[in-house]
DNA sequence: CTTTGTGCAAACACTTTGCAAGTCC
DNA sequence: GGACTTGCAAAGTGTTTGCACAAAG
């Protein structure tokens, strides 16, 4: 997915934000990673393009485009936050162990489990995104196949 | 939930693991919090009978537990790790953002998920507990009751 | 020119590690 | 006694913060 440095120009001047090239340079390089994209991931990207750019302002950037509503914040499964573009639907990932790939999936099938839970239990779910771990068909396959050492 | 120390110091005899008194304690520590407990507070209620004990020993020996299958650890939304004693059902929990209270449910709900997941697209979950946030009923009344400030 | 944003460096919280001394069996 | 554990202290992550300088409007 790609994004649109114009909306986003738009975005920052219509709240009386200053356009910096630090700020495209951020968002270009979530924009570059497939998925979900680490902080540090981001600032090595970030830096491609400006080497001087500092970790800090990184991290304060990502804090602002999720305020913006421009990416989101979640955790990956060993407990650091990774962000990735907001796309049109909601959507929830499922992320191979083994070969790390990322699977996206509707948001519909899980939303039948949150009203259920809702009805059941009158939880209100405002967990919106979802990372569930597991394995891949292909690896499931390529795993069946072979004798485990 | 308690837990069964005799049953423990067997399970460490079995396998050749020394029993410390500090494992007893981290053991009980971890039971002794409702729900999830993060290895801080772990090491804080584990000091209340031994105030020498160190964070590494507590790491230690969550670690232990862990690979002993007698505690489960879990990824919190704040991100850091929790604990809990392993039960003997499956279930997922319901982390209510307001008050902090935590629900358990049973797994089967979640299991048909899992299965729609499965036969969709292949893909195999192994996460196999779920930490969703959200609302819960007695907050949600509450809230709906006053006005926002 | 004023306000906002950046880089730098240091601090932070949580977790892990190496090693000598202590403890369990 | 010998192997396993602990405490200590230090280092390692990932992330946050205070502040002076730089840049945007």
């Amino acid at each position: 997915m790609t994004h649109d440095d114009f909306a986003f120009i738009k975005l920052l001047q219509s709240r009386g934000l200053r356009v910096t090239p630090q700020r495209l340079q951020v968002l270009d390089a979530v924009c570059e990673g497939e998925g979900h994209t680490s902080a540090g991931e981001v600032l090595a990207r970030a830096r491609e393009a400006n080497p001087a750019i500092d970790q800090s302002t990184v991290y304060r950037t990502l804090e602002l485009l999720c305020k913006l509503g421009v990416v989101a914040a979640n955790l990956s499964a060993e407990g650091i936050t990774v962000y990735e573009l907001v796309g049109e639907r909601p959507h929830h990932h499922l992320v191979c162990t083994t070969c790390g790939r990322e699977y996206e999936i509707p948001d519909q099938a899980v939303q039948t489990l949150m009203e259920a839970i809702q009805g059941l239990y009158g939880f209100t779910v405002t967990t919106h995104h979802l990372m569930l771990e597991g394995l891949c068909q292909a690896c499931l396959t390529s795993e069946e196949s072979q004798v485990e050492p």
